[in-house]
DNA sequence: CTGCCATTTTACCGGC
DNA sequence: GCCGGTAAAATGGCAG
């Protein structure tokens, strides 16, 4: 049997607990979207279109990304939001 | 008809930059954490175990701190039902 | 072009429909739990503490089979890491 | 202090068991139906746009029955599938 | 009507 | 490069 209490068991314990810190970071951001979404909806935001609206930017984003090997600047840097 | 240019429509901006802004910020978490599991990989560990391990983690968390805060009276006569 | 009258849209059809049906039935299922939440509320239980009863003796079902289906040497040593 | 294993807690019990019961079945169903969309993804169907599809029959049956109360019979049986 | 919780859907990641 | 399975996001539904 291998000696679980040795130098790997305490690697593998390292980077466990390295993993659990960053999500739990990770968490919190996800807390403060959910956050922020609240807030927009109670000023009359709609929620499941703001998401649509990210998803689309985040689209284009990409596109872009993948067009600028081609093309010179000629997206806008924001689109319009609608 | 609204003025689509207006303070909503900077407001809406304003949501939905930050919510951009912090899921750059997870974004970039979650490479961490991939790389902390290539890493670990290349150090010999199995990837999928540690995942497993650190949901057990997550799940013994949860259960103790639910378990914890409250039904302190109905849990223990009522849990076995065995 | 494919026929898009023939097999294959007769066995996506059939798949369909195979979906449907069942959940047809899981509806109905979800329905009577409906019912045996609002008899109990009527009868003066708190659906809310029903519900928390029941999950957490599902996450408990959930953890003992996680943990007795393997693991078996490395949890102990590892998962008080405290 | 109410009697905690008394008649209020028999009703209770019985009424968690029956959930839970039911609950089972449910989940027997659901898993029944990831099965029949396995065996249709490995047939070679895009499984995403069935439930698209699904998606949009179980709306146009919600329209029809709200509908019917005004219209004739003029809604086919079945949505042509595509 | 609002917030919460369950379910469902989508996306991701590691393995083959 | 696909596939299976697991985690995250999103939608829907229910109770208050």
């Amino acid at each position: 049997m291998v000696e679980t209490g040795g130098i790997a068991a305490d690697a593998l314990r390292s980077f466990i607990e390295r993993v659990e810190r960053l999500e739990e970071e990770k968490k919190a951001l996800a807390d403060d979207i959910k956050d922020i979404y609240a807030e927009s909806k109670s000023v009359g935001f709609d929620v499941k279109i703001m998401r649509q609206i990210i998803r689309l930017r985040k689209m284009n984003e990409a596109d872009r990304q993948e067009q600028e090997s081609f093309l010179p600047i000629l997206t806008p840097t924001l689109m319009p939001l609608a």
